[in-house]
DNA sequence: TTGTAAGCGTTATCAC
DNA sequence: GTGATAACGCTTACAA
């Protein structure tokens, strides 16, 4: 594999002149620069990465760690951080934590080996293993959950999750129930905070929560153990939840917006296939990426400035689910 | 930040020695091991990844660049291209080409720059940038496109589109017509083709079909199209598409199942959910990119091994969506 | 078993 | 404006 010397042999000039053409440097003769160019060409001149970022000490990559993959919020998230970085000079990289510390750990690692020159998280818990990376110094955001002394991107979880559920109790639901995630994913405390928060401040009750993975079989298995409570409305605070608890609904033969009210985190592009079609809580996801990128490409140009947190806020996108009179249309 | 010089002062011995010993190589004191270990602990040392990828002239890393990060068939084989690489001692970074050739090549490049071990890659189009990798020596595999000269993973997807349309003709339905990808994009033109070999084998007709892109948009383009040649059964070539099929065939009244059979490429998770259920191709996902996997650190361990293509093949589960009869239960 | 030193391919500093 | 040359931090012959 060609190096700088063999481009620089071809070429009849110095490897220093390789490098300076090739990185368009200040002062070069254009014909050296133009007698370079296609000696580059013909021998299929790649840099060496790895030799390049050890001398220059940094690297035009950004981490992307993310809990969930196959979760079509972070996906969105990832296409934000990309779309942002790309325009900067930046590749970004996709690292799956699958909600796992130890994974998150691993692939911190990794980051820090390859000394890539920021990276963006979303932490499995709030004291994750950052402090690897804010001890040597790497840049860091956070988003979707917080994390001490970053940026952060977040959205206004519990704020939303009160609203959805005032939207159910407007819409006349009596035993609202909420099926939310594990305790110390911030996410899923904050929505079942504004579950709450909304209750109190109507004065209703009763409190119905179940808690159960961030997966579809942790929906399944809140609802089931839900409906011995015979809620009349459920808030879902995750995408894939809502995918066992509909499937236990059906099951039971309960349909969403005429027998039990459904809004639901997260705005799934399946949201108005079902029928009715499912209220839901839209986050700007895309947005929390590329405001993530900015915000991490600040600070790696700048590393002493204060943290900023940036909280985005969700909207309530109603539809058929919670609509308790009618239900579907289609529906005889 | 830390280096091994640091830390072979710290521990009193020379850098070749704290290499071995963080390296476990073969014959270091155990005592001095230990003084190494803790030394590095205390250091917060971290091997500098561009240094130990130069000198070593290889890097434990994967790239696995992906057409389309928000479609979960793409996700899942992220899934099991990360298992099986992780168990070997591979990290693995995604990136999302997005479709898009430009940032295909970008991509390559970054890959090629970087020295990855090697990548798995889902090609734009079959004569893909690929070259530049071959040249250079990098291992690649492909997965669900086919690629000159490769490793290659890929599903029958002809035969399970034949049969998905047998099925449909089986079924009692007259005028199937077919959505599928752009021409060019070997998966969408293979579908096609089986879609036509069903049709001529049972002497049918007519053909009915249209392209689009592989996104809900294109979709619902093709399907509003094909609309005025009154199919009664739609085969569907990709889940992105579906949504935008099933939209369009909701607001012109006309009911999965009942008034237009469906059956369409990958399984998704909400499959279930629609009323009636959704028939469905399956394809092995995860097993794809885990035997990706597998293919890629074979070849890196021997390089001149004859390319081997997989073919798996895919499921069609039958669902609500072409029982032709009776339609959802719960209509009445 | 351990240390010394060369070299991986770049870029940056310094002369020219 | 261009060319030597010294790092960057690590691994690995080769010596001891």
């Amino acid at each position: 594999m060609a190096t700088i010397s063999d481009v620089a042999r071809q070429a009849g000039v110095s490897t220093a002149t390789v490098s300076r053409a090739l990185n368009g440097k200040s002062t070069v003769d254009p014909a050296l620069v133009k007698r370079v160019r296609t000696a580059a060409e013909e021998l299929g001149y790649h840099p060496n990465g790895p030799a390049r970022n050890l001398r220059r000490q940094e690297t035009a990559v950004l981490a992307l760690i993310i809990s969930d993959v196959e979760n079509p919020f972070f996906t969105a998230i990832a296409r934000g951080v990309e779309d942002t970085a790309q325009t900067a000079g930046y590749s970004v990289v996709l690292c799956n934590s699958d909600e796992n510390p130890e994974k998150e750990r691993r692939y911190i690692d990794v980051a820090l080996q390859e000394r890539v020159a920021g990276v963006v998280l979303s932490p499995t818990d709030p004291s994750s293993s950052v402090e690897r990376l804010h001890q040597r110094g790497t840049p860091v955001v956070a988003v979707d959950r917080p994390l001490i002394a970053c940026d952060q991107v977040l959205v206004d979880s519990r704020l939303a999750a009160r609203e959805a559920t005032e939207h159910l109790i407007a819409a006349g639901y009596a035993r609202i129930g909420c099926v939310t995630g594990p305790a110390g994913i911030r996410t899923a405390d904050d929505r079942l905070a504004g579950y709450r928060d909304a209750l109190d401040a109507a004065g209703r009750g009763p409190r119905l929560e179940r808690r159960g993975e961030y997966r579809a079989a942790g929906g399944r298995q809140a609802t089931e153990r839900l409906l011995g409570d015979s809620p009349d409305a459920l808030l879902v605070a995750n995408s894939a939840m809502t995918i066992g608890v509909l499937e236990v609904l059906g099951e039971a033969g309960l349909r969403p917006g005429r027998d039990v009210g459904v809004v639901a985190f997260d705005d799934v592009p399946w949201a108005t296939l079902i029928d009715p079609p499912l209220t839901v809580v839209r986050q700007p996801a895309r947005e929390i990426g590329a405001e993530a990128a900015r915000l991490l490409l600040a600070r790696i140009a700048e590393p002493n400035r204060p943290p900023v947190a940036t909280v985005l806020s969700a909207r309530l996108i109603e539809r058929g689910s919670t609509r308790r009179a009618h239900g579907s249309a289609r529906t005889c």
